[in-house]
DNA sequence: TGTACATCAGTGAACGCGCGTTCACTGATGTAC
DNA sequence: TGTACATCAGTGAACGCGCGTTCACTGATGTAC
């Protein structure tokens, strides 16, 4: 039954399930008491082994998330795959939810570790690069979109590099702060969503035609 | 010439003179390193005084910026008593505009400050509270200015508390990145205040008509 | 298949660095008479 | 105005805690013959 002969697969499987239980203890770690007051023992206990296994996987915490990143960009190249023709037409409201959604979905579903590469950034100014390194690409895809709005004659608030650059700020920390909310208070996950898809189509007086064109009554819009 | 009977002056005015001189060094080193990764011994370096003598004035590095934070309320509690009538009618330009550069101007002209309550913040529930509080009262008083959109007729996004939210997010964030970014690449900053203010009101769609309501050429709105 | 040795994943006590904090001391300022 | 003592702001060396990191050791797995 037991492949004699040049299989180390015990070995090297054991350790893969410990390197898995130090990620997996991590990222709880993390979501309870934040990257930076993370503490190695912490993790290492939380994954019930000892302090020094850390150190046959991770050179240090640093090390630690940086692969855990990485596995969030393997993941989202995957996502990206399945979808490379997505509509970049922006005057299409479809076209900007469905980039509202997935730069969510990459800020909720991967909340701690978003998290915590903030958190890394703020001290670190190798993660501080990482993390432009990360949104770069995603401003830069969103500042291509806006041209089909400006192209449909439509002026942008701004040029479409800094407009792309405030809606990721408006995404990422809004998203940021919502899933600090407790769940019961918050609104449901659909209609932040469409908030801030609203908010970026047609921001707060965009959508639903003003009272001007409809020249009867006296002058005052209100009651 | 000295006022011999009690007359303590010149103890309490060497006493304040260093514990300005050591919130002003903190200032400077928490733009340089960060609120986080700034020590003790690199304030009062600084400053140009021994390490013991911080005690003398503080009992701890969160209690400095404490103070830090303290002399920007206060501040800030002049400013607004200097306009108590201002402008809430969101569905005014200039209304939403005087908005973004007052939140804009305290993300800026403190910002060291600010990026030292935001990393104390994210290790230290204490001040992730202060940064609430803080930051509540400004949502709240949104939320209220919105108000009179919806009253013109027009349908918010969401709820005026979220979407008051969503717009801090966007205000602070997009301020933060912006004072972060070297001068010379970065908007101008009323481009910058220009751009945040039209996104809200107007989102990236809202102001200038539609191709659609010229009904003459083909279906294609692209040349 | 069996034996002797090598390698490796994991252990946990101990080490030591960094840094916050203390404390005995100094010189100047304030107070009492 | 002068003298003796008390108080205080500031000093900087030393202390000690917390925590990252090391390392001698164990038991299991792999390899050689």
């Amino acid at each position: 039954m037991a492949v004699t002969r040049q299989e180390g697969g015990v070995r090297k499987a054991r350790a893969a399930q410990t390197e898995a239980a130090l990620k997996e203890a991590a990222v709880r770690v993390f979501a309870r008491v934040g990257y930076l007051n993370a503490k190695i023992t912490d993790i290492t206990a939380e994954a019930g082994r000892s302090a020094g296994s850390f150190y046959s996987h991770f050179a240090d915490k640093e090390q630690l998330l940086e692969a855990l990143l990485q596995d969030i960009l393997d993941e989202g190249d995957r996502n990206v795959a399945e979808d490379p023709a997505h509509d970049p037409d922006f005057t299409s409201r479809a076209a900007v939810r469905w980039h509202v959604a997935g730069a969510w979905a990459v800020s909720t579903t991967h909340g701690p570790v978003m998290t915590a590469l903030r958190q890394a950034a703020m001290v670190d100014p190798r993660f501080a690069r990482r993390l432009w390194d990360l949104m770069d690409p995603m401003a830069a895809d969103l500042a291509g979109h806006l041209d089909y709005v400006s192209a449909a004659g439509r002026a942008l608030p701004g040029p479409p590099q800094d407009v792309a650059r405030a809606i990721m700020a408006l995404i990422t920390e809004y998203a940021a702060i919502w899933v600090s909310q407790p769940p019961e208070t918050r609104l449901p996950l659909d209609a932040a969503i469409d908030l801030v898809t609203d908010l970026i189509r047609t921001g707060i007086t965009g959508p639903t035609p003003w009272p001007a064109p409809r020249p009867s009554r006296d002058g005052n819009p209100f009651g």
